[in-house]
DNA sequence: TAGGCCATCTGGTCCT
DNA sequence: AGGACCAGATGGCCTA
C-alpha cells in the first residue's frame, strides 16, 4: 500500500484536514491566518438554511454555536470519507500486487506512462475489482460445469482426467491484472460492457437483465438481496 | 499548461 | 435531533 504517494497525506498528518485560507477555522492545528474549507465561501454559511427551513421553529444558534456544528459536521464527514479510503487501501493492498505485476505491461494503463509502483487510483481499483470478482465467479460456475461433465463421463472415460481440462478449456485467472487493459479498453469494457463470459455468455446463455451485475442468470437463483441505503 | 486525481467543505436528503 | 450519505464546488498536487 502505497499511501505516501498520495499527495496530500504526504503533505501532512492524515488525520488533520488542510488548512487553507478563507473559512471555519476546523481544528485549533491550524496556522494562525489559515482555516479550513470551502473556497467558496470566505464567510461560510453556517446558518444551516436546511434547518431553517424547517417548520419547526427552532433555537436560534449564537455564531459559536453555528460554528462549534459546523466543525462537528465537517469532522464527522472527515472521518467519513477517512474511513471510506481506509477500505480502498485494503481493496488496493488486495489488488496492487497483480497490477502493478510486470506481467501486465499495460497494468499501470489508468496512467499511460506512470511509474511502476503507482497506486491505484479509486475508480481503478474498484472496476479491477468488480472485474475480477465477475471473472472468479464466471471460473466457479465453469468449475461446477466440467465436475458434472466428469461425474457424468467418468463411467463412459478410463482416465480420471476431464477432457476438457486436457484440452486447456479452462477459464482460470492466474492474476486480477489480466483484467486490466489499456486505460481506454480497461474503462469501456468494464463500466460499458459485460464481462466476456468463457462459458454462459459466450454460448450465448442470457445475461441477468438487472443491468447491475450482469451475471448469467443460473448465478443467482434467488433475487439478489437489497442491501439498506 | 491541461487534465487527472484527490481531500475537504458544504447544503440537502434520508434514516433512526 | 442527530447522524449517515450524497453530490457539487473548489483548490492543491502531480504528470504528460
Amino acid at each position: 500500500m502505497n499511501v505516501l504517494s498520495n499527495p496530500v497525506i504526504q503533505a501532512q498528518d492524515p488525520s488533520l484536514p488542510l488548512c487553507v485560507p478563507g473559512s471555519v477555522q476546523d481544528l485549533p492545528r491550524c496556522p494562525p491566518g489559515f482555516n479550513l474549507g470551502s473556497r467558496l465561501n470566505p464567510a461560510p454559511m453556517l446558518g444551516l438554511q436546511g434547518a431553517q427551513r424547517s417548520t419547526k421553529p427552532q433555537r436560534e444558534l449564537s455564531p459559536e454555536e453555528q460554528q462549534e456544528l459546523r466543525r462537528k459536521i465537517n469532522s464527522r464527514e472527515r472521518k467519513r470519507m477517512q474511513d471510506l479510503n481506509i477500505a480502498m487501501d485494503a481493496l488496493r493492498e488486495v489488488m496492487v500486487p497483480y497490477a502493478s505485476s510486470p506481467s501486465s505491461s499495460s497494468s499501470q494503463s489508468h496512467q499511460p506512462g506512470a511509474p511502476p509502483g503507482r497506486r491505484l487510483s479509486k475508480i481503478s481499483t474498484l472496476v479491477l475489482a468488480r472485474n475480477y470478482i465477475l471473472l472468479l465467479g464466471s471460473s466457479l460456475q465453469e468449475m461446477r460445469r466440467l465436475l458434472g461433465e466428469v461425474s457424468v463421463g467418468v463411467g463412459v472415460n478410463s482416465g480420471p482426467v476431464p477432457r476438457l481440462l486436457l484440452a486447456g478449456g479452462w477459464p482460470l485467472i492466474s492474476s486480477p491484472s489480466q483484467l486490466l487493459l489499456t486505460q481506454e479498453s480497461f474503462l469501456r469494457s468494464a463500466l460499458l460492457a459485460p464481462v466476456q463470459w468463457s462459458s454462459a455468455g459466450a454460448s450465448g446463455g442470457p445475461l441477468c437483465p438487472c443491468g447491475v451485475c450482469r451475471l448469467p442468470r443460473f448465478s443467482h437463483s434467488t433475487p439478489a438481496p437489497r442491501f439498506p441505503k
